[in-house]
DNA sequence: CACTTGATTGGAACCGGTTCCAGAGCATTG
DNA sequence: CAATGCTCTGGAACCGGTTCCAATCAAGTG
């Protein structure tokens, strides 16, 4: 762009096409049509002046002060209308030291969740002028790197950290910035969160135990690509349901795999190599069930008379592999984390202890009695 | 432990957690860490001060700019670190009107292309610093607040517009703004695009003919949530396709349904109640086919023998459906896109014509040859 | 030696809002 | 009538950067 044009236009100009009156009315300054190349922006001062009024008044209609006579208010919006003024979200971010937009960290390698997160983020801010940045974690990125440039200074007002769990020391870092932080799907001691209530698991192995099932095997997700801390104690949560279902517990039966189907599958080659395997798998997201499913397919083993599977996510594609599936409400965890992390803006305290959502269990066909035992 | 200090570079942030030196240096000013609840910012005057420079040494400094002594560049930047200096993007925003944020708007209701578009982008700017602003669109939403809301006056540089074809009227609106807008996976006449080379088409027709079929029943996603403009022309391309194959065209093979399963299975009730149902489905997305499939399941429709099945986008779960597809390259199609806005951005000018990405023709066996006919 | 040149530097002005204080206008009160 | 209080208004100062012009100084030139 060539901008070594002289620029010194004087007056202010307006970016409206403004229709063609004849009755040549007041507008004395505002010649609006200007040439293509030259973009002009109509400034608070400007619609000041052409309303007659001081620029702190124009501010007040802004941001709907209340005092501000009515007459003058009018004739001050009109000129805005008139003018086709609109006010600049950078400028007033700079004075108010607020930028109104929020910032998400979330992994993408969970399709499901990640979608689900951000709609429920937008359900809470979609009445709100608030705006979203996102910023992926792919498998293996530096968090180091995402956390510290995440909500560089002043950019966003707040952050939520999805699915992520940081460490102390990334927290450390964070604290200094005195930034609002909410987790989602994830916890730490020091930081308000939302999510699932774990005594999904208690379900899960209820329903197992029912249909008969004592040896089952807990399949979780990496923990914490991030972190040293604990992420949702889904494992815990596990070994303590199946404790007081007064079932035994092996460290065998719980191992950790990628959020992925290969992950599944590698896990059930596990299972089947253990000396009794396990007659039912609780996975971690359904992707991980379905890699299960498949794995059971390829060793012909028969799903669920002589294995059974449990998902969880509630990914739409469950239903049609028949799948049983703990839905997990992400996208309501996503809007209340959102919810709860406008209200650390506003200065409310932050809730003690996470929030926990319900989960639920949907029961398809990959859930039957087992033959054996 | 200490981030090597990034070497005059504009995005670099510095968290230090200043040491308790006890060598009581210069900072007679910056008293860091101070009382709990009193943030101190740190500002580019202060650092001026403290380094006994000019404004505009520092500012030069924080921008690279080449005319700076080295001696002079190494002792502000030290200075930097010590008060623990970080620029605010803010500031900078609105003095250099850019805020280095682009925006992305994209329907949410086929998570894989979401997500896929976004890691695209998220690709193509890692290595920029510039954020991302995400607005989903659900189904049934307003155009037209949406689109106005976006981009407000100067929120950010760029707007992408992805799966969602902007009506005339709207765009007329947004081109008042002089905003750079780049459209992914949809096209329109006036504005610069990146969509998927549907001569995608012309390999589903011909691998279907070559399995001997001659009756396809095309089904589209509805065109236009948003407007009046054709999308893709994917139906366009399918006619032409079958047209070069010599195959017949019917109206009544074409169809357009909702993009989900329930449209899958919707189309197919109506194409098997056609006198002559067609032999093979060419869906436009994956989810679709799995409607189709699940339709010909509920129907008793053996897949391929009785009615082939072709999806489009490449999902995993095609795979574990064994579902024949169009793999489009999503995510490449993002990544180009935003590479494109980017140079936009820098006042490149935009290519004639859409930018046309190809298809990749997954074959499984949802197609194969018919058994009647 | 006076003059030109180029490298480096300082800082006022500006980006477009918000905030806050002083002040104007007017009615009410003692 | 002066004092008080209230509503409404104007605008300087500020938010924290960038930009650009003028100034300084050392080196080079005729």
């Amino acid at each position: 762009m060539h901008t070594s044009w002289p620029t010194a236009q004087a007056g202010a100009v307006s970016v409206v096409s403004r229709a063609t009156d004849s009755a040549g009315g007041g507008t004395p300054i505002a010649a609006a049509a200007d040439l293509g190349d030259q973009l002009t922006v109509v400034t608070i001062r400007d619609v000041a002046r052409e309303a007659g009024v001081g620029i702190g008044t124009v501010s007040r209609v802004l941001s709907g002060h209340p005092a501000v006579a009515t007459e003058t208010r009018r004739r001050i919006e009109a000129t805005m209308q008139r003018l086709g003024y609109r006010p600049s979200p950078v400028a007033r971010a700079l004075s108010r030291r607020r930028t109104d937009i929020l910032e998400v960290i979330l992994p993408s390698f969970n399709p499901h969740r990640y979608v689900e997160v951000l709609r429920g983020i937008e359900e809470a801010i979609v009445a709100t002028n608030y705006a979203l940045i996102v910023r992926s974690v792919e498998r293996g990125s530096d968090p180091k790197r995402i956390l510290l440039d995440a909500g560089a200074h002043d950019r966003v007002d707040g952050i939520l950290l999805a699915s992520l769990t940081p460490t102390d020391r990334l927290l450390d870092l964070l604290a200094e910035r005195r930034m609002p932080i909410v987790l989602v799907d994830c916890t730490h001691p020091r930081l308000p969160s939302v999510i699932a209530d774990y005594d999904g698991a208690a379900v899960v192995v209820a329903h197992l135990r029912i249909l008969g099932h004592r040896r089952i095997g807990v399949l979780n997700r990496p923990d914490e690509p991030w972190g040293s801390v604990k992420a949702c104690g889904r494992s815990t949560a596990y070994r303590l349901a199946m404790e007081a279902a007064e079932l035994p517990f092996d460290p065998a039966y719980h191992l950790s795999r990628d959020d992925s189907a290969e992950g599944g599958r590698s896990a059930l080659e596990h299972f089947l190599g253990l000396p009794e395997p396990p007659t039912a798998v609780a996975a971690a997201s359904d992707m991980q069930a379905i890699g299960v499913l498949d794995g059971a397919r390829r060793h012909g083993r028969a799903v669920p008379d002589e294995i059974a599977v449990v998902g969880e996510d509630g990914i739409e594609f469950a239903s049609y592999l028949d799948l049983t599936t703990v839905r997990v409400p992400m996208r309501a965890m996503g809007c209340l984390g959102a919810r709860m992390l406008l209200g650390l803006i506003e200065g409310e305290s932050p809730p003690v202890g996470p929030l926990r959502l319900p989960v639920d269990l949907v029961v398809r066909g990959s859930t039957r009695r087992p033959s054996d035992d």
